[in-house]
DNA sequence: TGATTATATAAGTGAATGCTTATATAATTA
DNA sequence: TAATTATATAAGCATTCACTTATATAATCA
């Protein structure tokens, strides 16, 4: 019972978090490919201390790792999470968004150090 | 390409609704069971407005219907919503809360009319 | 080594959020 | 019909949120 209670408001907290377009847009390409900074910068043309803070919340719940390579640091989805499942499940109802990726490549702006 | 833009910002809006341990619960509840307003207010133990205006967020965004039975209003699902499958597929992932229709049972505060 | 590039973080700000209290409306009951 | 019950909504308030600007740090490059 009182496991049930944690579950389900640990379970709205992955949701909120889930709950603004750009975090939700990171996630989805985060499922497919590794990202830094700079390319979600570009991706979604903001500035970047805002894609750093977006990034810090989904980090802070460790939904995300990062992992520095030279001046890059690279995110990536953490699959070790107890909500990595829960997650995928809700990703896999989400469209896929690898046209940004492709819009980077044609950019010139893919970062694929290391 | 705009389709898809539109559809996750969708995502995020419904995702965001269900961020919250009230709606996300309530949202559980009603999909196995129709409830009142006051049902609700036993449930969660809050206040009768802040309840009516969890219900009527996800009223707004046409989650649940609302359908007055004599004096008490019975919410449920709107499994015509474009987003119900979606919403379906999250619930799937959160853990069922029946015991707290159970709880008003026992209680006595389950509401059976018409 | 100094300049540049990539990133994090702190502080400030306006808007959104979730609650409260107060009040209005609709249905039921005495 | 008056009182009660169930509900919605409005207004006010403290908190949270997502952004901005400013600054600090770390790695690379010239």
């Amino acid at each position: 019972m009182q496991t049930t209670t944690i579950k389900i408001d640990s379970a709205a907290i992955v949701l909120k978090l889930l709950g603004d377009k750009t975090r939700l847009t990171m996630v989805k390409l985060l499922e497919t490919h590794n990202c830094c900074v700079c390319e979600f910068v570009e991706i979604f043309q903001a500035s970047q201390p805002s894609i750093s803070q977006h990034l810090r919340k989904l980090r802070d719940v460790g939904l995300v790792n990062e992992q520095r390579r030279g001046q890059w640091i690279f995110y990536s989805i953490n699959t070790e999470h107890a909500f990595f499942p829960f997650l995928k499940e809700v990703l896999k109802q989400v469209p896929k968004q690898d046209y940004r990726i492709k819009y980077l490549e044609e950019n010139g702006t893919r970062i694929t150090c290391c």
